[in-house]
DNA sequence: CCAGTAAATTAGGTTAGGCTAATAATCTGG
DNA sequence: CCAGATTATTAGCCTAACCTAATTTACTGG
């Protein structure tokens, strides 16, 4: 079998464009997703059907050719899991995603609802060099504007400390360092100021129904049900 | 036959994404090339082929299919010319590209040698928000740093009456409008001073050799052979 | 005006990446 | 521990875009 990119050639196919190549767009989407699904664990077909939007035998052919490609470790039945290559291929292409919506939220107007969409087009487009640039233009931030950290140019990624709101306990100060992706649930906490970098006071906890209620920088306070606490992630302070 | 995409549907198929989905890379890629090839007029197989690097079976092929979609006018043996989206179609790319490339040379430090490439990945990828957001954050810009006009977002394009400085006659005052995208020539002409918006007076130009000299406006004299004289476009004062 | 060349097309093949229908493996609850 | 449900795979197709080889059409100069 040959390999299709990457491989070790050797002699005249060293430059040869096909050996060179950058993954398509459709590869990146499968190691992204199994690195979102899967984290360093396996993958299971159904998982990254779904998350695709893609009919199962069609992630089956693919776990195939990603490992023909050394990208994940596959055995049939139990799923595919990223090899080093595959983890650090999934990182650039998350570091592009969180560079290319920080600039789009920053400094072209987008709102949250909007970035996604067109961050999800960008990143098969631009190059190594371009996002570079970018990070340079943008002052090498360490996080999203959502708050989740962007993957270093090395593919060393921040451990991220974060938890619920929903698992805060009462008088405990927190700091919000991210939010969930819902277009709605977002809409909602950006007008009420919940935002990422935020200090809270935690004033109550309900377990009976999963209220929280938290207090804020300016004194205003909140009450949050489950769905909503469930979905601001924070850090303690 | 079915039309591929605009085509006037009825009822549900209305939204349908198949129906209603942007022309692929590659179909952008040939009605740009026909476009640059033909401006209104037709273009051949072997031009288009040359242009995009394609082997020219597939360039009578894609003809076909353009056809289909309504974008360009077919007859076999004879070329094919842009209908009117057609065209409109190829402004709006031009108009992406050269967006992109200014924001690429304005704005993230890339220099005129490494803006083609990556401008060509990234006209693909961004969607018309994008691109009349873009416009905005560079002030609506009517030409990009080579000079040449971008298209209006209603798919207008100002009129070149530029020429080739080869073409000036002594005495005459020229403004640099554009120059080549010849890499080499391109970085000569930068290090020289001799970039677009340049004001030069003509002193003399040779019939024999088509060597030209010409002062800048700090007084510089620069002589130009015939192959950069024709690379470097003007508009008389 | 016609023969040779240049250009274009047809015929047939490939690859990536999808799909559905049918079949096989694995898991799970009674 | 096994039957039904869930999940995965195999088999077989499809489309978009490319390719080469062979053939046909159009052009051009003597």
């Amino acid at each position: 079998m040959i390999e299709r990119f990457w491989s070790i050639s050797i002699g005249a196919g060293m430059d040869d464009p096909a050996v060179i190549r950058h993954p398509s767009a459709s590869v990146e989407d499968y190691v992204k997703a199994i690195w979102e699904v899967a984290g360093s664990g396996a993958a299971s077909t159904k998982d990254v059907a779904e998350r695709l939007s893609i009919a199962p035998p069609s992630v089956t052919n693919m776990f195939v050719r990603l490992q023909e490609m050394g990208l994940v470790e596959y055995e049939r039945y139990r799923g595919a899991s990223l090899t080093r290559r595959g983890r650090e291929e999934a990182l650039r292409l998350i570091r592009r995603h969180r560079l290319i919506e920080t600039f789009l939220l920053e400094h072209l107007g987008y709102s949250w609802r909007e970035v996604h969409e067109e961050a999800e087009r960008l990143e098969h487009a631009v190059s190594d060099g371009f996002t570079e640039r970018l990070a340079e233009f943008l002052g090498h931030p360490g996080q999203d504007p959502h708050g989740d950290p962007i993957p270093a140019a090395d593919g060393s990624l921040a451990p991220d400390d974060s938890f619920p709101l929903g698992e805060a306990t009462a008088g405990q100060r927190v700091r919000i360092s991210k939010v969930g992706d819902d277009p709605s649930t977002l809409e909602y906490l950006g007008d009420h100021g919940l935002v990422p970098g935020r200090l809270l006071s935690v004033r109550e906890v309900r377990d009976l129904d999963g209220v929280i209620t938290v207090e804020d920088e300016d004194g205003e306070s909140h009450a949050l049900g489950a769905p909503l606490a469930g979905a601001v992630f924070v850090r303690g302070e």
